[in-house]
DNA sequence: ACCTCAAACGGACCGTGGTCCGCTTCTATT
DNA sequence: AATAGAAGCGGACCACGGTCCGTTTGAGGT
């Protein structure tokens, strides 16, 4: 999900300053032209052009256009994780573990609605690969620890994952299902969930 | 989701000789090339030759790759719908709603194995559209209200499908999690919805 | 300073999904 | 049977994602 170069991997050589240079430039063209004009709107020609390189370039730093658009959406998601790892409760840690697992759901919905089009932009041909959602599944996971929830606790947390995914949260709203509705019954489906054990 | 003319709109001319062979031969020349080469093989010119006509004709008659990738997907799914209605318990009528709940569970995944190529192939943008589920919607919120479940039963009834869907079951097998784990948890995770009224 | 060569660059090129529009064919009507 | 016009057809055309490869550039060694 990263386009930083490995950081503990002492073997691989650094990035050469063109290189690092030439991504800087390539992540701000591709920021300006999404506040521009949208997602929709940043194919590979444009952003290379915006950037001033050529389009080899692009595919070159960042494998492919759903590897870019993760690296755009890296920023806003490592800002959110910041948040959730050691922001204010209930979302950050303080509050007890029901209350911050419902307010994860709250968040997340959250960012799905502001974020959704670029996370559509940087799922492959089967939704969000497994290392994209890997911060969430432990999250949720450890929260289900907490509130002493048994069984298969990675698997289990993926499912609860699922109804928030963005794949399944813009069909709903398109087809008038409102953001409360589907907050609410998440909320609900947690809650059997934990009472359950 | 259906290719076919709408039923029971009698308002509109059903199609064209020419067309509904088109049709026919489209679908035949899809599913050959799906059986020979798979469903990555089938690009819209080959289609078109395979079949002999124009590649205008098959926009016109399925409108997109998706379409015609959701054609292909409704004779399988037709087929499993039966089953679902009108089979054999438990995953037809005649067993307790808790054992078709969850044989419906496993035969959903069971198909999203089989199919799940096809499915990924026939998903537009953001995955599945609702049409593309809503049997499916209807089926489970059917047996959730008959196990006296309260709640927003659609929001409810998607929210359990979601983690059967083809974008987070792929993944998972793919990173090592078995068939039985994704269906094991997903049965445990329903009887706790179901428990918990 | 110079050399070396892996790394990076750029843009021509390709395959594929999707559109467009002038031409053809079917069908309802008389 | 003739006719009109809607529905369908085909394939040239376009935009975009992705690859390839000859050229350039930067960093470590001498």
């Amino acid at each position: 999900m990263s386009t930083e170069p490995p950081l503990f991997d002492l073997r691989s050589r650094p990035e050469r300053r063109d290189a690092a240079r030439n991504r800087e430039l390539l992540l701000d063209a591709a920021h300006r032209l999404v506040d521009r004009d949208g997602v929709d709107a940043v194919t590979m020609d444009a952003v290379a052009a915006e950037a001033g390189v050529g389009k080899g370039t692009v595919f070159r730093r960042f494998g492919s256009r759903a590897g870019l658009m993760s690296a755009l959406l890296d920023h806003g998601e490592a800002r959110w994780q910041g948040r959730v790892i050691s922001g204010p409760p209930p979302l950050g840690p303080g509050a007890p573990a029901l209350d911050r697992l419902l307010a994860f759901g709250e968040s997340r919905l959250e960012r799905t609605l502001v974020s959704g089009d670029l996370m559509v932009a940087a799922a492959g041909r089967h939704g969000r690969s497994l290392p994209a959602v890997a911060f969430l599944v432990a999250h949720v996971r450890h929260l289900l620890a907490e509130l002493d929830v048994t069984g298969d606790l990675p698997v289990l947390a993926l499912s609860l994952l699922a109804p928030l995914d963005v794949a399944f949260v813009l069909p709903q709203l398109e087809a008038g299902v409102t953001r409360e509705r589907i907050l609410a019954t998440w909320t609900d489906l947690v809650r059997r969930v934990v009472e359950a054990g």
